[in-house]
DNA sequence: CGCTAATCTAGAACAAGTTTCACACTTGAT
DNA sequence: ATCAAGTGTGAAACTTGTTCTAGATTAGCG
């Protein structure tokens, strides 16, 4: 069903913020932990659920610090070692989180499509929608943003993950064709990279609400530079 | 001189990592650690010089995880406390250095004046030069980088003068006015962002060399949107 | 049912960021 | 020169992420 329980590529678990990894980094050999198999149980997708459910809760009450390991075990009536076993880290543990909330937000963007005459409009429109719903619990939203940015390269699928489904929200709004043409992509990424840091300094009090929608808009403007149609090869790939 | 230990304004120090404060946050109340005073004698500017220099060189060997307290104050012969006045905690610290990088980055620059025809060449130009250099000592860019985007709102200061030194890096190589339009600032803000994106995505290996030279030429063709005279309130502030 | 491997649990142990304490050292003003 | 305040030192303590161990439980299977 729904991406169950990640195998973490290279072994090791360790990622979070105190990691051990001694002054020799050794990556392969998945030595330790195993993550637990790749089909779940009833009881196993529970837990799963039970453990995003409380991570989620204490993410809106304190953010990113208050979700903390030994609290979500508890919270979620799970052992510590479990947690590690579904969540090799605390920040996998919150992207998770986020692409839970992505998926949801996702659904009920779908309901209201957006209404603006241009693609351009109807992205920024949609952006701005998104960033009111994560206005109303500033506190996840914080703890997920900080995660994904503070994520390393153990947790680089998982994130990458949580990409693609922004862009999708994002192509989704322009009302373009799903195979859009390259330079239209290449919009959709700095939009996106635009809607990531502005939020970042939202969240840590460096950039006020006008802002963020002005920069939004900004940004917005790149896809009127972009045609729909495939085979333009514009901004560039001249390597360095 | 150039910018000297903060005073961090509300008083407490933690802000790190692991961060102390319990349920409650008790912002006010300038209750315990002071930071050392405004204005440094010779000896407190050397201390502050070694330990820079000494995390600056662990960062480049190991990244973020290497940059460890205990070790950067033995290795800079500063007792821990000592190391914790100057900066209130890790992120203070690498965000120092990131302050100090970018001063170097700044003034290497600008011997080499960008040769573009245009404004949006000639800023594409600069902004995959100091990519190259950063380049060369990826582990010192993760680091700095990681502690730049994992900031939180006590940092707030420090990140929002690099983020200034950043916006003047670009200004200067536009090759505009000192003082440009608000679309243009606009322009400039996205291109940060963009650029701040980029490094993080290519840093934790999402994003290839490639794409994030393609990404940052395709932010800086939004100056080309921009006139530079001043006046035109263009792209946004139109609130909700 | 009875067995075996996988999974969970409780709890201790460890690592690294941060704080605290008691004491020595500087410094600046009188 | 001297005293008080401010700084620096060393070491220990505390917090929270992460890992490890030994013993229950559970799940699949004959």
């Amino acid at each position: 069903m729904d991406q169950v329980i990640r195998a973490t590529a290279g072994g090791r678990g360790a990622a979070g913020v105190g990691e051990k990894v001694a002054k020799v980094d050794k990556p392969g050999a998945g030595s330790g932990r195993r993550p637990v198999s790749p089909s779940l149980t009833a009881r196993q997708e529970a837990r799963r659920r039970r453990i995003l459910r409380a991570s989620t809760r204490l993410a809106a009450r304190g953010g990113f610090e208050a979700v903390q390991m030994r609290e979500v075990a508890e919270s979620s009536e799970v052992a510590l070692g479990t947690l590690y076993r579904y969540f090799p880290s605390k920040v996998h543990l919150l992207v998770a989180v986020m692409q839970d909330q992505l998926e949801r937000l996702h659904a009920t963007l779908r309901k209201q499509p957006p209404d603006g005459d241009t693609a351009a409009e109807r992205v920024a429109q949609t952006l701005v929608r998104a960033f009111r719903a994560l206005q109303r619990e500033p506190r996840l939203a914080e703890a997920m943003v900080r995660a994904l940015t503070f994520a390393d390269r153990s947790v680089a699928p998982e994130v990458e993950q949580v990409s693609r489904q922004t862009t999708a929200i994002i192509l989704e709004a322009t009302g373009g064709p799903a195979d859009p043409a390259p330079g239209r992509l290449a919009a959709v990424r700095v939009i996106e990279h635009t809607w990531h840091a502005t939020l970042v300094a939202w969240l840590s009090g460096r950039a006020s609400l006008t802002q963020v929608t002005a920069d939004i808009e900004t940004a917005c403007r790149l896809i009127e530079l972009t045609d729909t149609t495939t085979g333009t090869a514009p901004a560039g790939t001249r390597g360095a």
